[in-house]
DNA sequence: TGAGCGCAAAGTGTAGACAGTCCTTATCCA
DNA sequence: TGGATAAGGACTGTCTACACTTTGCGCTCA
């Protein structure tokens, strides 16, 4: 249907992650208004095709198509990319056809860096204020990603993920910080999978996060931020290295 | 015209000053795509409009009003009210009037946090890295914001400071990092200049900003870092008590 | 007087149309 | 054969129109 500018791997085809990646783009486009509206369904259908693979990076993303998809004006859909487009998942060039944004590696090590430089941040605030039952759920999130490992899931591991890093900063209750790192994730949800499905990776990232939770548990701040920042760049390794393989 | 929801100081009316707002706006909206555009023009005006008070938070921004004035369909002021919207200086809810932004204390701490924690990351690149000539600059940059000083001239003192620290993330070359920066920045451009109005603050920053620039001179990474960290949290503590006490 | 109700005006969200730009393809010339 | 070019179709940016929602105001009734 659509021809492929750079191919990162298989699309997902697996309907709930499918459905974890509509809400991924949903709470983040919609923000506060939880009114459904046309333009956020849009987006969020669109947004986690890209997310889950089904559009390539570089896939033209035609207004009249997909206005006649979704039976609606081309309004709402260029307001839809136009979300998109903020979020990085979208290239919309003036006068252009807007594609499926190519992220290349310069990019990406930035995004990952700057992920970095904000989880210390989080980091240090739910170690120096995390109470019992915030534990808890860290614990419970952790353990998703274990039983996720175990079964050799990589997708189920990669949203367990997403929900354990969820819990820190709806621990450190800082919603702007919460906002760019929720866009920075969108931006490199699809390469996670990729990275996360290289040997040993998962098994990795379960170590990093059990001994980050025993940082946790300590209230040591200064090692939970190193050790949020060595999960980062570990991260960032495989996925180079993935990458420069690939390539 | 518009009335007021929450006056946050009196409105800018130097042209310079509004110029400056103008292109800093554009940079962040128009991106990379440098072809002129309707919609990016407006926002770019709007945007101004905002950060230099002349639009108050909590103003109503009427689509209808605004074609009228920027002599153009309602579907452009749409779109340029959304982009801003992303930027957080514009609050659209649906169905309803969108309306100038209204920052609260929470957001004004965590926003300033945030741009601290990025800030460092590019500190520990600055002074890693930086050539003579890239010193040349940011003394260049400080040399302005110190006349700016002595001359008492807050508005001019504020975007010497933002010329500032617009030398640092280009010297750090951080794509990633520089755009969530803007974004931050266009949030409290409104309030930088009330925080830099209070006595004895231009000093200090000033005074601040020279140690920043020996600690690159010295290439002393940590020390950059700790002085960029501790510049924003002085700077968030002065608001901070302005808007306390305003209060 | 004051709270509740209903109506009119104002404003938003979407549709559909049109002009201008870009892209593709077929044609021409070297 | 290969590269330039022009025509046609495809697509975008913007405009106008319209249905539906919200808002503000006046009216009723206690």
């Amino acid at each position: 249907m659509v021809k492929t500018a750079r191919d990162t791997g298989s699309a997902v085809t697996d309907p709930r992650s499918f459905e974890r990646a509509k809400a991924l783009v949903h709470r983040i486009v919609a923000d506060r208004h939880d009114r459904p509206s046309l333009v956020a369904g849009i987006a969020c259908e669109v947004g986690a095709e890209i997310i889950e693979g089904i559009r390539q990076a570089g896939d033209d993303l035609n207004s009249v198509e997909l206005s006649r998809r979704f039976a609606t004006s081309r309004t709402p859909i260029r307001e839809a990319l136009m979300l998109l487009e903020k979020e990085g998942l979208v290239d919309v060039p003036p006068r252009k056809r807007p594609r499926v944004a190519v992220p290349d590696l310069q990019d990406i090590r930035e995004i990952y860096r700057a992920r970095a430089a904000l989880f210390e941040l989080i980091a240090v605030d739910v170690a120096k204020g995390v109470s019992e039952e915030g534990l808890a759920r860290l614990r419970h999130a952790f353990a998703e990603m274990q039983a996720s490992y175990r079964a050799g899931d990589v997708s189920a591991f990669v949203w367990a993920n997403v929900d354990f890093y969820d819990q820190n900063t709806l621990l450190a209750n800082n919603r702007t910080v919460k906002r760019i790192l929720d866009s920075l994730l969108l931006r490199t949800a699809r390469l996670r999978r990729l990275s996360l499905s290289q040997p040993g990776r998962m098994e990795r990232s379960c170590d990093d996060h059990a001994r980050l939770l025993r940082a946790y548990e300590d209230r040591d701040a200064t090692l939970a931020a190193a050790l949020i920042r060595s999960n980062h760049i570990n991260a960032l390794a495989a996925l180079e290295a993935y990458l420069t393989r690939a390539a």
